[in-house]
DNA sequence: GAGACGAAGGTAGCCTTGAG
DNA sequence: CTCAAGGCTACCTTCGTCTC
């Protein structure tokens, strides 16, 4: 909605005047005030009309900037706001925004408890708590884990635009094991967030190449490319990672029952945050539980459960059983034998230690 | 950089409507 | 009858674009 400047110096003036109880203020005070105004800020010396004025306060009552002043009309000619404390000043955002935001919280609420939108109400969650700061003015009251400093971040927009565009991109990509980088055309499909790490998923331009999934930390640099954007013609996204842990996947590959036992004191955990939406509950004793997933077997399933340490022992199956025993033999060796290790001065001196 | 031009938006004035 | 509110429209201003 454009404004001039001259309207926003009667909007200012004419707030200004109604704030001001001590006076009560005809229309012919506000015509007044705002010629004043005009002339002292624009060098404006023709003063306003009434209809400007009355347009005015037609203006601030309403929504279209978001004021959504109380003006009322005393004894049928004095203005003054209903509420005292008004001011059109007092809005942090203006409440047009404010409303947007909303109205966008209560639309993304709507896709709560789909599977697949489970995304969704982590930021719905972010986003009515933005709200309510900028409204309370007041602390956040939820955290979320974050981490700003995480490379890549940056690539996220101008890649959300062109899969929204449906544009060709030409990306120079190195990955951990590459010893150059390379530069590719590429059109993506979806951006995928897990651990905090961006991905995306696409097809390089290259013939025969299968879906690829790129890590946007190692991303160098993203350009415009000539090419057509080809279309995702044979995979469904919205399910595409249900029989998955992570965002590593090949085509093909199958899913398989991955059966595994928790100690009685972390089950709760398990329980409350189970690993994969396919989580059964097989079994119970007084020393633990036992738990299955439906998942294929990948590098983030392999991590997520070696992360329980311990507290946890992988059942089936075996090939699974097997990695994860290979695993931890390995990571006992790493204390067991002579490995890397840090000279004395340089390691940091814990209160722990001593 | 200056001037011409058109589009979009702002303002004023006239008018009607409706409430009290 | 008075006055606020608001619809309609002509005119004015501003801004961006184009050409020289």
């Amino acid at each position: 909605m454009p404004v001039n400047r001259n309207a926003l110096i009667r909007y200012r003036t004419i707030d200004q005047c109604l704030q001001n109880r001590h006076k009560k203020w005809t229309l012919d005070d506000l015509i007044d005030a705002c010629g004043e105004a005009l002339y002292e800020y624009q060098g404006i010396d023709t003063g306003v009309s009434r209809r400007t004025i009355q347009a005015d306060i037609e203006m601030m009552r309403s929504n279209k900037l978001g004021y959504e002043a109380p003006i009322i009309v005393l004894d049928k000619k004095y203005y003054t706001y209903s509420d005292k404390n008004y001011s059109i000043a007092n809005s942090p955002i203006n409440q047009q925004d404010m409303q947007v935001l909303s109205e966008v919280s209560g639309l993304l609420k709507q896709f709560k408890g789909f599977n697949h939108f489970t995304d969704l109400n982590e930021m719905v969650s972010k986003l009515e708590d933005k709200i309510y700061t900028q409204k309370t003015q007041s602390a956040p009251v939820i955290d979320f884990e974050k981490n700003d400093n995480l490379k890549g971040l940056e690539w996220i927009e101008v890649i959300r635009k062109a899969i929204v565009a449906r544009k060709a991109i030409s990306i120079t990509y190195q990955s951990f094991k590459a010893r150059e980088a390379s530069t590719f055309g590429f059109s993506g499909y979806l951006l995928k967030e897990y651990r905090n790490r961006w991905f995306l998923l696409g097809v390089a331009h290259v013939r025969n190449q299968p879906l690829l999934n790129l890590a946007l930390d190692r991303i160098q640099s993203i350009a415009t490319h000539e090419d057509a954007y080809r279309e995702n013609t044979s995979i469904d996204f919205s399910v595409y990672y249900n029989d998955c842990i992570g965002v590593t996947k090949s085509p093909g590959q199958r899913d398989c029952e991955v059966v595994f036992w928790v100690d009685a004191a972390n089950a709760p955990y398990v329980i409350t945050k189970p690993l994969h939406h396919t989580q059964k509950l097989l079994s119970e004793d007084e020393t633990g539980k036992i738990f299955s997933i439906r998942v294929i077997m990948n590098f983030e399933l392999e991590r997520e459960l070696l992360g329980f340490g311990s507290k946890m022992r992988v059942l089936g199956p075996r090939i699974l059983v097997k990695q994860m025993k290979a695993q931890l033999l390995k990571t006992l060796q790493n204390y067991d034998t002579e490995g890397p290790t840090l000279a004395a001065d340089k390691l940091p001196l814990n209160k722990i230690d001593s």
